[in-house]
DNA sequence: TCCTAAATAGTAATGATTACTATTTAATTA
DNA sequence: TAATTAAATAGTAATCATTACTATTTAGGA
């Protein structure tokens, strides 16, 4: 693994993200600092970074995906209504993966949890 | 909603499936009795019976959505190694609703599990 | 039978993502 | 320090599931 002044930038915009963005919007962000830069090497590059565990993948139904720089285990929750995206602390626990596994026969390899709502702002009508 | 021979051949494939089939196997399926149906019109009848809740969606990682004739609350523990995805009694209690309400300050409405696994026959080298 | 809006077939468009290729560049070696 | 080479990039084209569009067909009521 190259050093590479993109991969550095990527990475330091997700890190530095409050939300979850997505790759466009990581895009954008490091041609503030990188202008030229393409954006297949923000996708090669957010691929990479997610296999060497760095930062994490939030799988989004419409398929538009989003990325995360908390590492320590925990899932989502999706606005229905205005699309944000926060972290909840909700795992299976033991009993649970062993009761799958038992119902299945599957190996449970990794789970995580696409919860839906409305977010707090929507409900009040403050956004959508 | 007006008859359509169309929709009731498409609601008749998923009726009978046993796997959780794409929309292109129901393609494919309702294709052997009406031979010129247009690949559009198998994907706005779907979302439709979708809709009118006479089937469900099933969203995979990789964007191919599956469908289900299944309509009581369940989830899905998908086999990493071969694809196969197969239906898993397991919910989110009341405690664990009210505890991710609390937390987030949204409102739940639809809970899916993406559980990952390896099925058993991919575990003893059948298929992968 | 006639009429009309709903549904269809067939094709084009969309949009996120990946693949491809000539060029650039990190970093090793002489 | 300069030459070398494979990894990484920029820019563009391709992919693939899904949706949009439009002329044509059709269900079902008058």
């Amino acid at each position: 693994m190259r050093y590479s002044r993109q991969r550095d930038e990527i990475l330091n915009v997700v890190l530095s993200s409050c939300n979850h963005p997505d790759a466009k919007e990581i895009y954008n962000m490091v041609k503030k600092k990188i202008p030229n830069i393409s954006l297949g090497t923000v996708y090669r590059n957010l691929n990479t970074l997610v296999d060497e565990g760095k930062i994490r993948k939030v799988l989004m139904k419409d398929g538009n995906d989003r990325f995360d720089k908390t590492l320590t285990n925990h899932n989502h929750i999706i606005c229905e209504c205005c699309g944000k995206v926060r972290d909840v602390d909700l795992l299976l626990n033991g009993n649970e993966v062993k009761e799958v596994e038992n119902q299945t026969g599957f190996k449970i390899t990794d789970c995580n949890f696409n919860i839906n709502g409305i977010c707090n702002d929507c409900m009040k009508g403050r956004n959508c």
